[in-house]
DNA sequence: CATAGAATGTTAGAATGCTAAGTATTATCG
DNA sequence: CGATAATACTTAGCATTCTAACATTCTATG
């Protein structure tokens, strides 16, 4: 993390006391959230690419294996992403070999998405990598503390998510 | 948030029994801080667009309202983002009128980076807005637990920034 | 001084994510 | 039954972020 210490630059507008600067982004719960979500990002998409995978393709995977030929519009739904977004991911596992597409026969709109046996194989050995991750993410942070952020981080969400504006 | 009952999809391997299935996504924080992260990204990017601002923008004016005529590579550290992104978000400021870049007369390698004006009148009304963000993320949770949060997110961050891979 | 290396920025190309506007299929209702 | 709605997906275009490879400028060393 680069220190916040303040430079001289010699362009202080020197006719206004700096009233606003007391909201530094160290208190600022978004800024962290934001750092600790690249930091987990980072890490994840480096170990992925061991076998592969996307972070992208990761997040769809994850659903898939909980439940294989769902539609786009549920996996969109399940993993929390809009459609358009998912249909570039879905192109991008199908040329990986990760999924095939198949037209649903009752209605004809909907696209069924599918693991390949090379995807089911991955399952286990990358849940196993996810784990890891946020073992070493928590690491030498009691359970009390943990279940507590928890706790905070899905009452943000939730609170956020209400608002309309 | 799309709920996560399991659909019955015919394709279940009878073979196996779904071991790791045990790491649902409910309970990976990396899973909770990126929800929280999206939904706080989601909310600052609606409200600074009634300014014209997009959020790659926000992240430096507030490092510049602090320290204007930061060098690139010095705001790029100050931000915590690649050099590349800093340029990116630098030429689009340009063309925003919200900054002015000039070469620097000791060092003609360095870019030193100014606010306008227009820039500069933000400034009170733009941290105003991510006072309230925070505030609203952080409504109806009490001061310990925000205390708790914080501690537990940045050693988390800390936690994975030292690991190389 | 000349040249090797370090420092600062840039361009190129990829991945992730969004909104808005399309196409195709199915359902509904007059 | 036929026009209209709604549903499922795709395309197009933008913004954000990264890594890798480059150009430019300065510094240091022989």
């Amino acid at each position: 993390m680069p220190s916040q210490r303040l430079l001289k630059t010699g362009h202080s507008p020197k006719t206004k006391p700096r009233r606003a600067a007391a909201f530094p982004p160290r208190l600022s719960s978004g800024y962290l959230v934001r750092d600790a979500h690249r930091a987990f990002q980072r890490l994840l998409e480096r170990r992925l690419a061991a076998y592969g995978v996307t972070r992208g393709q990761w997040y769809f995977l994850r659903v898939l294996w909980i439940a294989d030929g769902l539609s786009q519009r549920e996996l969109s739904a399940r993993v929390g992403m809009m459609e358009p977004t998912t249909a570039i991911a879905l192109r991008s596992m199908e040329r990986s070999q990760l999924i095939r597409r198949l037209r649903a026969d009752d209605d004809r709109r909907k696209v069924q998405v599918f693991l390949t046996a090379k995807a089911k194989r991955l399952r286990n050995e990358l849940l196993t990598l996810a784990r890891g991750i946020t073992a070493e993410a928590e690491a030498g942070i009691g359970p009390r503390d943990i279940a507590t952020f928890r706790r905070v981080v899905r009452r943000m969400t939730a609170n956020l998510d209400r608002i309309a504006n």
